[in-house]
DNA sequence: CATGGCACTTGCAAAATGCAAGTGCCATGT
DNA sequence: ACATGGCACTTGCATTTTGCAAGTGCCATG
């Protein structure tokens, strides 16, 4: 697992996550599968931020070395692959709407609903046991 | 301020952080003014991950203009520069604190004492007060 | 007025990224 | 049986970013 297995710069928490995070595409495909519900390569390849192909193949199989994402062949069709995330990949959430918080606060053009910050305010604990339990 | 003047590739809240603090560098710099005490250009150079000049000088000035940090000239010696965060910059700790929770779940050789994450997990709320109010 | 600290800048090689086109497997229709 | 098309990549190549070593210019101290 991880650290002792590859290169690290240090034993910093916050490193340890670039070392996986760090650049500019591989956290908008936890946030594909963790809000957008999207499952294929295709559905990736579609997001407005436009990845290209070889790129999100390279990061698609390093979320895999990390254990962040699984795939498994689709039931209808053998040439289609379902991504997921792993546990590890779900334990993301608290972070993930950090930074949604974070933004909405920050960036006046970002396009979250005062519902949701509002919600999460004032019972962020709650907010995440719900949306966790709907990852599945 | 930051989306209107720049290049964007969404509107998304996940990217808009992703177009300040997606490398590999970018955070560390945060993660030593919040946590490490250090404000200078040479302290910066001196961490653990060995961050080359030049890119130390571009991250810095890109925070700058996305109005993380600010810099000021020391009162002691006229050719030493002050770094310290905004407030934009501080309202990251919450990020950070849910980055050194991921990383001390999940990572076996990261370095975060266990106590933090007691505390972190019963009164997570209370220790950011606490730790905002203490970066002044 | 030499020495050294401090915050960079510069030049160049190496690595990562972006783009367009191509490949191989599987399913469906005729 | 075979053409057509969807799906998940792979490949080649130009452009951009990074990493390393060395150098620059300003200020303070002895």
């Amino acid at each position: 697992m991880a650290r002792n297995s590859e290169h690290c710069r240090s034993n910093c928490p916050i490193n340890f996550v670039l070392e996986t995070f760090g650049d500019k595409w591989t956290l908008l495909i936890v946030r594909d599968l963790m809000f957008k519900e999207k499952r294929t390569y295709n559905e990736f390849l579609q997001s407005d931020e436009k990845i290209s192909t070889n790129i999100l193949a390279d990061r698609l199989r390093k979320l895999e070395e990390h254990e962040i994402v699984t795939k498994v062949v689709a039931l209808d069709n053998r040439s289609k692959l379902i991504y997921s995330l792993t546990s590890k990949g779900k334990d993301l959430l608290p972070i993930m709407l950090e930074i949604t918080a974070w933004s909405a606060k920050h960036d006046t053009a970002t396009n979250t609903p005062d519902s949701f910050m509002d919600v999460f305010d004032s019972s962020k604990h709650e907010m995440i046991a719900m949306m966790l339990s709907e990852l599945e």
